[in-house]
DNA sequence: CGAACCCTTGACTCCGCTCAACCACGGTGG
DNA sequence: CCACCGTGGTTGAGCGGAGTCAAGGGTTCG
């Protein structure tokens, strides 16, 4: 793995505090590689044999069940996904895929949890990983089950729009569909939604977003750190 | 507290294996109170002061949203509840009332990150629990996103049956519409879902289920440990 | 240039919500 | 003892949001 990588993994907040030993025993056996976009990097149900860091890219989480398919998040640099399965050696609930060409740090299962016995920073900042990943998927839950798709969506644009520095105009992450199925809508209906809130002034052009009226946005989706962060 | 809930809370996965002298420490400014039912334990947004361990009775989880409500998990002993905020120092993301009569044990925050900081093997624990929740509630959000709501319906009282040693008949175990939100349908949608599964060998009498034709019901919901453990 | 793929649009269907009435049950108080 | 009322559950009618199916336009890429 080229050194400037690590640094930037060993930045990491789950990485920062630990032994460097210990992170040195983490990487040794670890791999960094760069994919293709579209390629599955872990299929649901399979037994957790490595935690995920993201260095570069997206990569979308998803689920299947029966034919169908939704998006659970989208991940991005710099940062770590399925621990939970990694920590409990449990198999993936969630499947993993490479949206725009990525490269990503494979650690094995077995030297995370045989370091994560022996180092208590390193437990310690595991749990503030899970605790906030928790956290993550409550607020989707949430957003699901207690918004409509006109709110979901409405909240999804004032999140990206701050993602963005406020900038009033700012381009979509990336596919429609993908938000879509993040949103739990179809992409025909995500469509119609958005053409729905020209009306509160938002203009879509492609994927540049322009958002003329970001207080009339905020009186739909009703943002607040208990669901929006 | 009485040296009986003690033991029972000692028992717990969480603090089974962390040192005497600090489940000491963590259970000295604890209290341990009874409550009768629908009182509210905690209203999210609080900041998260105390972890806590229901130890008898039933406590449902829910989230509130402008004027909506929905109901994210039912706790039954003995097990921890909203331990992720506790340990991040954060507000809560989730409101919790008591159903029933209920049994409680309160342990402050304060000591609870304080010991995880000094004791490995708690630490350690507390990883497994919240990775289990994580686990949890993305079971949930795959459950509500992926399936519709008679198969919501369908995975439910399969789940339930399975906590009733698989017996063909069993109680439902709290109101129907604490049940109807947790799925994500509205009282009056899980009735009509309810008289839909008689078809499918679902006969219901009150709060008492009896399931005549299992498998039925098993090719409606397509149950697995990935949605459903 | 053709072939995918994504997005959009329209028409239609249907699942699930709203609103309203009604019933069963249990508790209260006259 | 019974009238009254509140609550939870059921049922029905009507509506609307969201999915499905099909077609067409725009882009990208081989």
């Amino acid at each position: 793995m080229r050194s400037a990588d690590l640094e930037e993994i060993r930045s990491l907040p789950l990485f920062r505090d630990m032994a460097p030993a210990h992170f040195a025993e983490l990487t040794r056996g670890a791999y960094h590689q760069s994919f293709p976009p579209q390629v599955d990097l872990i299929v649901e149900g399979r037994p957790a044999d490595f935690l995920h860091v993201i260095t570069d890219g997206a990569v979308e989480l998803f689920a299947r069940w029966n034919g169908r398919e939704t998006t659970m998040a989208v991940v991005r640099p710099v940062s770590t996904f399925i621990l939970a399965a990694c920590i409990n050696d449990a198999p993936y609930l969630m499947s993993a895929r490479t949206l725009v060409p990525s490269r990503v740090a494979l650690i094995p299962g077995t030297d995370l949890r045989s370091v994560f016995a022996r180092d208590p920073a390193f437990a310690q900042a595991i749990v503030r990983e899970l605790a906030g990943s928790y956290r993550g998927v409550v607020r989707h839950a949430k957003n699901i089950k207690l918004r409509n798709s006109k709110e979901r969506l409405a909240a999804f644009l004032i999140a990206e729009c701050e993602r963005n520095g406020r900038s009033r105009t700012f381009a979509l992450p990336y596919e429609k569909r993908i938000i879509a199925s993040y949103l739990g809508m179809t992409p025909e209906n995500l469509s119609r939604a958005l053409k729905q809130l020209r009306e509160d002034g938002v203009t879509i052009d492609g994927a540049t977003v322009d958002l003329a009226d970001f207080d009339r946005l905020c009186a739909i989706a009703l943002p607040g750190r208990l669901m929006d962060r």
